[in-house]
DNA sequence: CCAGTTGCGGAGCGATTTACTCCGGTATAA
DNA sequence: TTATACCGGAGTAAATCGCTCCGCAACTGG
């Protein structure tokens, strides 16, 4: 009848391990099967039994929608040591890159398909306020092309955050391949910001894009 | 015992159009669903029977061969247009166009799944070798940046063969919007071909990359 | 060493989805 | 009208899905 004394729990640090395991394992599957990635790949990939996926997150929904919370807490983190950046040109750039490197992209399937939480929204709207100051400053700088919009910067990461090349290699388990393509990657992105500076090339085609074209998907 | 005399089939025309409704479909399918593609789906976008897809295709991977090889006898043609092109940097540019309009980048969850047939190799190193004609040119006349290989176009194509944006649109069945993000889409792919002007921004990283990169997942 | 507790992996479940077959019906040329 | 070539999609066995359940292993306090 009398109250057990408070333990630490054995396994804890294992738990935490697979943890991250698991959300890094969902999103490398999600990059390759998009919206069919299942629960029996994420959980193979981050070499974990499906059992400890279900214990942590009650439904597949349920870490789909901890992955965007976490991407978007990321996105503007990243936003916010762009903007912390002396060189406006630096800090754009910087951003763009943590973006893609974390694999916003991979969450793309998931859109629409995920109840958004409050939270969701909150990080989003801060996220892309961070944004636009980084474009406008880049913008009053001369360092970027006067066409360009924050939803086009965004539409650009979207584009580049998937790597087919990487993706499938990663698909295929040639992971001896899987250096010169991340290298090769690398090139794509530089040539794709490059491509942003101002001074260069052909102006952009068509009128700027309307952020509807990137709210509207989340319904 | 008379010879029958040769009839015209009497539905010929319409199976003509449900063949290139076909093609077409899976094309869209691919780049929506991934390796994932299913043939119910790809008849149901094509709004044909799934009895008529096996009637002009015997298999699923008879269906992907062909695709394969049209969008391979597709990038062979667009890269003798842009050879006959008088100025390199249009030639050049008309050809990477060219290849991710025809929605080369569907292809890419295929690679490895299905048997590549003698066609299919002539094509691709014919494809290949204007390519390299290409790129020489463009180096030749100062308009490309030097480090930019043949590799790297490729990858660049096939990085934005595919549009994040307009195949999800497509999938949530938004149509209204699908003109702004083609639209959109352009201004991506004319910020890419900027980038790889000569003259502009940061030096590529790392070593150029290998046609290993490139054949290898074909297998 | 022994209990006691906590988290582990994966076999198994019913429901769904898969590639593909088969056949009654329909549009067209003669 | 009749013959013919092609159509759509219900149906089939096999595979796969999200998720539950439980025997077992790993760790802590005594």
């Amino acid at each position: 009848m009398s109250t057990p004394p408070p333990r630490r729990a054995p396994r804890q640090a294992e738990a935490e391990r697979n943890d991250r395991a698991l959300l890094q394992a969902a999103r490398e599957v999600l990059a390759i099967d998009g919206a069919h990635a299942t629960v029996a790949a994420i959980a193979a990939r981050a070499g974990v039994g499906i059992g400890s996926l279900y214990r942590r997150y009650r439904t597949k929904e349920e870490l789909f929608q901890q992955l965007s919370t976490l991407s978007l807490r990321h996105s503007a983190e990243a936003a916010e040591r762009g903007l912390a950046a002396e060189d406006p040109w630096e800090g754009l750039s910087r951003y763009v890159t943590a973006c893609i490197e974390f694999g916003q992209g991979s969450l793309a399937p998931v859109a629409g398909t995920i109840e958004v939480t409050d939270d969701m929204r909150a990080l989003a709207r801060t996220a892309n306020k961070r944004l636009m100051a980084l474009v406008t400053r880049a913008h009053q700088a001369g360092v970027l092309r006067p066409e360009v919009t924050p939803v086009d910067i965004s539409l650009l990461i979207e584009q580049l955050a998937r790597s087919p090349v990487v993706d499938q290699l990663r698909q295929q388990g040639r992971e001896g391949l899987m250096p010169a393509a991340t290298e090769a990657r690398k090139r794509i992105i530089t040539i794709a910001l490059n491509g942003l500076r101002a001074g260069n090339g052909d102006p952009l085609p068509g009128e700027p894009p309307t952020d509807q074209l990137f709210t509207e998907r989340w319904r």
